[in-house]
DNA sequence: GACATTTACGAAGGAGTGCTTCATTAGTAG
DNA sequence: CTACTAATGAAGCACTCCTTCGTAAATGTC
């Protein structure tokens, strides 16, 4: 009831404009017709609302279908082209950069290595690399984007400085959206970066469809997000999700069981530690297994104080690690199914590295959403 | 973007006669004038939403304020006697029911002891009696209530089942919403009482205008409610709140250092027992405050792990203990301060036992906003 | 007590939006 | 070539909201 408020009669209009992109969103190229049947509204208003919206740029013509019955219907369809979005992943060892459309389609997508401790201004110019390269590889311009969506470690102030961060050295206080903002004249939103994995897989991935998520990111780092109603949630100080700093929920060291297994070879670099183990589990190997017991054990206690809490629909198992699902996922769901009052759907990321990257687009889409369906805000003309 | 609907004219009326009732509820009584302006209607208009909303029975004209320059105006306000709610707390101990208007205004309060192991006919009868009591005491009779909510311990079904129910023997397995159903001839909604005592809290109490709560009940049994961007969560399957369950959240067994303390004299109820603990914590006894240390400690682990999963702007200690806050939120305050990466404000109820009776109350009046509040439900014809 | 001032009321006219209806048009099927 | 089908385009109607302006009912001033 807070934000209800009173209407004009171009308010209406702007509701079902909204309406109508949405729907054409959602369902490809409509015909008139179909358009008017699925949002309720009679066919003429509905020839106006899509004229005016052919007018702003945001609906396009394409061809009719061929062999129906009768006269052929003229189609329309969301003009996905008329602006493009760019997503960032930050890592540590890696900067990935996405290209895509205004449906969330990704065109291009690009990758620079760095390193943790590589110095600020290093890592922006490779910030700036990955993306000129993305956007030359899909044949844009940075006077093409509308909006560029970051997804980077650590807690991050609403405002985009970084607040917290103990992967990447240089990155505490780092007012990373204020940087962006210098570098790409367009909008910029930051976000954690498993919160926008756990957006990726709500609304692509493993989760599609549920509106109660608990994403686990699974890792040398461990980290959690989580989607409420819907919408995933950041947190009064955009804090939320971070309860692998808490010693009893066990998730901070829960790795150690897989990277200091007695079984792995002197000199394995502790990247590939943990899959070391892995492996030896799926081979049958008795100290590995246990290793991977210990882990699930671990494991179990944090997400399950989640679920306890939450009660979500789904729990989505994403990181490095949810690549060995098949060996991590049993003795975790095991463990669960004794800890849990309600058991929820446990599920491995469907969506792998990029994972990061492809919610920053959708957060990119979002942010577009949210603007375009605020009713401060018209539509503004594109094109 | 999901539920965004076009619309028609009517569709727009509808929307401005419940901004109108909303703003006329939330402000008192108001001219004609004032409410066109809160809402961004014109007058005329307004004036016509108003007369609709008089005919229908939801708004009622009052005696013009007295004293002010030029013509007075006329004033409206919300109809809340146009039908009543009753709020239920059915506790093991207690069953406590509440009359009030459909402002949520408690016109009447009654309660009827019962035991734990009351067998459930009994049970139902005291329900009965305590609701009746409550009718006659406001003057009113079970055609006068639009809806019943109860809350009642337990992990209740969506459907208004008790799914489980560790306090009150009989009440597992036991279809509530059906029996109160047989009993009272109007719309029945039934909810876990931490949930509603979190509810109750938010709209009027400790936490009243914070969208994103812990509130955590703290007694001789522990339970705990979230408030998400303003809605209490119940989770998929209803079982949101139930992280007591997890041993390693310690919150399970943490009141037996206060109830099992060394220097409480033999013989003393249970119900008594923690009440000395504290009364002598409070008086400055080394030993007893040593138990609240051990209480706070583990309190503080089961909170910190809500509070950096969440990050709300507020956490509500509610319950019995509630009382000695005093004495209990210091060092839990403390412990957080150490634990969490953002502290929280951390505050005692404000509502005591009242408090889960009210956010039965708080519910039914959210139950029938909703509905209000829903394009398919048209304003129904009160008076 | 007459008058100005202030504030609210009520009615009239206009603009925007959506709906229904019907003749027209552009295809396919026989 | 004709019949049928489905979409199109234009006309007329209904509803909601807005602006404007004259009228009504109080208070304050001379």
């Amino acid at each position: 009831m807070a934000t209800l408020r009173g209407g004009d009669l171009s308010r209406l209009r702007q509701l079902n404009s909204l309406t109508a992109i949405g729907t054409l969103r959602g369902a490809g190229p409509l015909t008139l017709s179909a358009l008017a049947e699925r949002t309720g509204l009679s066919r003429p208003s509905m020839k106006e609302v899509v004229e005016e919206l052919m007018r702003l740029g945001w609906v396009e013509e394409t061809p009719p279908a061929q062999g129906g019955m009768g006269r052929p219907a003229r189609r329309y369809r969301f003009r996905a082209g008329s602006g493009h979005l760019v997503g960032l992943d930050i890592g540590g060892h890696n900067i990935r950069a996405a290209l895509a459309d205004l449906d969330g389609v990704i065109l291009a997508e690009t990758r620079q290595p760095v390193q943790p401790d590589t110095p600020l201004p290093e890592r922006l110019a490779a910030i700036g690399r990955a993306v000129a390269s993305c956007l030359a590889l899909g044949g844009k311009t940075i006077e093409d984007v509308w909006v560029v969506a970051a997804g980077t470690i650590g807690v991050i102030t609403p405002e985009g400085r970084i607040f917290y961060c103990a992967a990447i050295p240089a990155w505490t206080g780092f007012d990373l959206a204020g940087h962006l903002r210098e570098m790409f004249p367009c909008e910029i939103v930051v976000e954690n970066d498993s919160r926008l994995a756990a957006r990726a897989e709500a609304v692509r991935g493993a989760a599609r469809g549920a509106s109660d998520v608990v994403f686990l990111h699974v890792g040398r780092r461990m980290g959690a997000a989580i989607i409420i109603d819907g919408k995933v949630h950041r947190g009064f100080g955009a804090a939320a999700g971070e309860i692998a700093m808490l010693p009893q929920a066990q998730l901070f060291d829960a790795s150690e069981h897989l990277q200091n297994c007695s079984i792995i070879p002197e000199g394995t670099s502790p990247a590939d530690a943990a899959g070391y183990t892995i492996a030896a589990a799926r081979a049958g190997d008795p100290v590995a297994l246990a290793a991977v017991e210990r882990y699930a054990d671990d494991l179990a206690v944090g997400t399950s104080a989640m679920v306890l809490l939450l009660d979500p629909q789904v729990v989505v198992l994403g990181g490095g690690f949810s690549r060995s699902a098949d060996v991590l996922l049993p003795p975790l769901r095991e463990r669960l199914k004794r800890l849990c009052i309600r058991m929820p759907d446990v599920r491995a990321s469907t969506l792998g590295d990029e994972c990061v990257v492809t919610g920053a687009i959708d957060y990119a889409v979002a942010h577009l959403d949210h603007r375009l369906f605020t009713p401060d805000a018209p539509l503004p003309t594109s094109r």
